[in-house]
RNA sequence: GGUUCCGUAGCUCAGUUGGAUAGAGCAACAGCCUUCUAAGCUGUGGGUCUUGGGUUCGAGCCCCAACGGAAUCACCA
């Protein structure tokens, strides 16, 4: 029971004591009293003028003398206006710190049990026809982080990736690379899987172009040329083979998506990211025409004469959608609907999480709609979370025209930058070159992290290349600083000794207890919102705070035994959470920097 | 045009369930290392919370409208 429980459960009595009326637990919920006023816990009266028939003056105070003489944890009080400003009896906090250090590693996290919920996350879904690049890391930063804030908060995670593996950009790379490519391989070229295959895919472009302007040249209009372009009829040709199942385009396709993995594999781990199960689209594209077959026969899909697969959506207020072409092939929904259908039978799920971006909103309406009429009882509450796209100063990124920025690249950057950072004098002498380059991986990697994070999901991300990621401020690296900072004091004392009964903690150590015991509270807000942002401003808000307390306190230069060992503790307890909220994160902490 | 989302300091962002004088960082300027890590700390300046109504003791937050921006409404994924 956290002490704004306590407090809240002694104000509800005390109304009921006082003008015997029953207010909802809730109602009476404190908050931290803001820094300008005396106290540590603030409760707004204004709501209860109709019960108590006072003015908010004498309603305040009435409440306040009752729970000073009924709660033993207040000390004191006072009004200003309608806010009653309750101070906790200092040595209180002791306590709580007592037992947020005692909880360790799993304060604030709810265990997962037999009975926890099923969570499926979906994230990532990279097309096989290029490497990945900021976007990409947006999303993958959310999904991973959000899997695991699910989990602390209890649930059984499910973290799962749809791989767009088929279909005509991939066979647009693979034509470029049999017309263009002299058989190049990573290996003989030394490229990365995935950058050798994105390099085809801009080849391809660059090469349909030039033929588009050579027609429209020789007195086409460009929609003539792009109808009599020879490049996309081979591409069109090459899929229709594949979905054919031609053994030579299935060797090419399958050679040169093992190079995609690769280079994927690479990406994935840096960033520190990782998956329970992949679904291939290859693979369950095939079960959702399957469905649509099926809800067709059940009369809830329509077949135009053309051939094509429609459901009509216009009684939910949407439009009529494509689940078929008119040559049978399917479309994007149509795989969504077959990879959902093969998750529900592989898994329990409780409850599915779709990570995508916010020009997919349409999609999902759609889906979750489709879903349901199919006889999913789940497809209705499938969650689409939606988050923002990263651009450019100039606009959208392209991966056909090159105008984007490489998450290895940036990766790589992001440490070249901690490594120029960290060349300062002193800063990291004394360790091994495999522990220097830790060091800066992590803190690189952490930059990065944090810059996505922060931000509110919803919100788009302009990214400029030319302005490097901050390292000071509110950064990743100024929240591992504060980690690193706290470990150095904490290497230097040895062990943390027992926090002595009865030490009182100053008003600069209670905003900071008091800051500690608001994390399970946030962790599970973060977890009901869907928001990583919550965790990363709440690391900032806890390391901002101790960086003030440790540049006015001192630590182990301290004489008082007793409250040398309260500031040990103190430090120590906020390393460890900062550390949590970061892990929540995916960010990891050094211990020097 | 329909639907969804966004609009807070020069810039990037916070802002708890509606609560007190709207907060951080960056950038600018002025300070603080012989002392536990200066990737830090302190201070100064910077705001019509897009606009106009409404709800109420109280609105950056809720409702309505307008304005500005983004996404989407494909036999692309």
């Amino acid at each position: 029971m956290t002490i704004n429980d306590i407090i809240a459960g002694a104000a509800t009595q005390a109304v009921k004591d006082l003008w015997g009326a029953e207010v909802p637990a809730g109602q009476l919920q404190p908050s931290a009293t803001r820094r300008e006023f005396e106290g540590n816990l603030t409760i707004v009266v204004f709501p209860l003028l109709k019960i108590s028939r006072q003015s908010p003056e004498a309603t305040a105070t009435a409440l306040g003398e009752h729970l000073a003489a009924h709660c033993r944890a207040v000390s004191s009080f006072n009004v200003v206006k309608g806010f009653l400003n309750i101070v906790i009896e200092p040595t209180y906090w002791t306590g709580v710190l007592r037992d947020i250090a005692a909880a360790g590693n799993d304060y604030g996290i709810r265990a997962v049990t037999a009975d926890s919920p099923t969570v499926m996350v979906e994230y990532s879904s990279p097309n096989t026809n290029k490497p990945l690049h900021l976007g990409h890391i947006r999303n993958n930063l959310l999904g991973y982080s959000l899997s695991l804030i699910l989990e602390a908060c209890g649930n059984r995670v499910v973290k799962t990736n749809i791989v767009n593996d088929r279909g005509i950009h991939i066979c647009k790379s693979m034509l470029a690379w049999q017309r263009w490519g002299n058989g190049a391989t990573p290996e003989s070229t030394g490229k990365k899987g995935d950058h050798l295959i994105g390099d085809f895919y801009v080849a391809f472009d660059k090469h349909y172009k030039q033929e588009l302007a050579q027609l429209v040249a020789g007195g086409m209009t460009q929609e003539e040329a792009e109808a009599a372009s020879t490049l996309m009829a081979d591409a069109r040709a090459m899929l229709k083979r594949w979905e054919d199942g031609d053994p030579e385009v299935r060797g090419i396709w399958e050679m040169m998506n093992g190079w995609v993995y690769d280079g994927f594999d690479v990406t994935y781990k840096r960033l520190g990211v990782s998956f329970d199960k992949i679904y291939y689209e290859s693979q369950t594209y095939l079960v959702g025409k399957q469905e649509v077959e099926r809800g067709l026969s059940e009369g809830l899909f329509y077949r135009k004469e053309d051939g094509s697969v429609w459901a009509d959506l216009t009684g939910d207020g949407l439009d009529h959608k494509l689940l078929l072409r008119s040559d049978g092939t399917s479309v994007y929904m149509t795989q969504d609907i077959g990879t959902a259908k093969l998750r529900y039978a592989d898994y329990p799920i409780d409850k599915m999480i779709y990570v995508v971006g916010n020009e997919q909103n349409y999609h999902f309406q759609v889906l979750s709609l489709l879903l349901d009429k199919l006889g999913f009882e789940w497809g209705k509450d499938l969650v689409h979370f939606s988050y923002g796209m990263v651009e450019l100063p100039n606009g959208k990124m392209k991966s056909r025209e090159g105008t984007v920025v490489d998450a290895d690249d940036l990766m790589d950057d992001m440490i070249e930058t901690a490594r120029v950072k960290s060349s300062e004098p002193g800063r990291l002498e004394g360790l091994g070159d495999d522990e220097k380059a830790e060091v800066l991986r992590i803190v690189g990697l952490g930059a990065l992290k944090y810059f996505i994070l922060k931000i509110d999901p919803r919100k788009n991300i302009i990214f400029d290349p030319e302005e490097s990621i901050d390292f000071n401020g509110n950064t990743g690296p100024f929240i591992q600083y504060t980690y690193a900072r706290i470990r150095s004091v904490l290497r230097r004392a040895g062990d943390v000794p027992e926090l002595a009964d009865g030490v009182s903690p100053a008003d600069k150590e209670v905003t900071l207890i008091q800051k500690l015991g608001d994390f399970p509270t946030v962790v599970a807000e973060a977890g009901k919102t869907f928001s990583p942002a919550l965790i990363a401003n709440y690391a900032y808000d806890l390391a901002r705070e101790y960086n003030q307390y440790y540049h006015d306190y001192p630590i182990l230069r301290e004489s008082d035994e007793a409250v040398r060992g309260l500031r040990l503790t103190l430090s120590a307890t906020i390393g460890r959470t900062i550390a949590r909220a970061l892990s929540l994160l995916g960010i990891e902490v050094p211990e020097r920097m």
